[in-house]
DNA sequence: AAAAAGTATAAAAAATTTTTTATATATGTT
DNA sequence: AACATATATAAAAAATTTTTTATACTTTTT
């Protein structure tokens, strides 16, 4: 019962839904959410402590950055976020797709990124 | 998405929660839902009122009762309910059922209720 | 090895939600 | 008609959540 109020409770925020549409479309480092969002850093991070202590996000190293996407392997937890998904219009994230698709071009990570140093962190953390 | 938000938070709260997996068992006054619960009765009604904002509920009047009951004609919110009410197991509103129970025999609102008014009133509100 | 970049976290401040207390309204009872 | 019962609602108080600000920690870059 906790649980359930936990991840009732993480999808109740529009920041958070937000995070959970950006994300069904690929992951993204919080410095991506960050820019897509428009949102200081800390705060970001707290909605996406929020989704993780739900159970609605994981999350990995690649070397500095760290990488947050979707999980969907709970059953119920992967309807959830289906009907957010489905639920939330492409529009209601227009400017954050905007900004998120800027930031790559500027700042693309894998042109900066050690592709080595990757294989071995994956995983981690 | 507004409305999204609403019923997530209307489901991120344990005495809501409560209160949906006592109406899935059939509708009560608010009287038998303040004493299941032990919680005062303006307290109850904010929770009924979150609730039924969000869709989750439906209320009618009979005499000087007003009944809710589950309102599940939204295949979303029908979803989410059938969630909850499987997830909330019987034990974790066991106290209430008993109390309820307790209350019912105590005072059954059928032999107080007067059955003819009942009828012209059923609907109203 | 310093500096920089990316992220988390703690503490304080701000905002929101919930709870309580008091009162109003509607219906039924005497 | 006065009183009682059932419920809603407004206002104040209390509690919780979110946001901001400051700082610490990792990893990478120079």
């Amino acid at each position: 019962m906790e649980n359930l109020i936990k991840i009732f409770h993480a999808l109740s925020d529009e920041t958070r839904l937000k995070i959970i549409k950006l994300l069904s479309k690929g992951e993204l480092c919080v410095c991506e959410i960050v820019s897509a969002l428009n949102m200081i850093q800390p705060k970001v991070s707290f909605h996406l402590g929020v989704l993780k202590e739900a159970g609605l996000l994981k999350m990995k190293r690649k070397g500095k950055w760290i990488i947050y996407e979707l999980d969907d392997s709970e059953l119920f937890n992967r309807f959830l976020i289906i009907s957010v998904v489905e639920k939330i219009s492409d529009k209601d994230v227009k400017e954050e797709l905007e900004r998120l698709k800027n930031f790559k071009k500027v700042k693309p990570l894998d042109t900066i990124r050690d592709r080595r140093q990757e294989e071995i962190n994956e995983g981690k953390i």
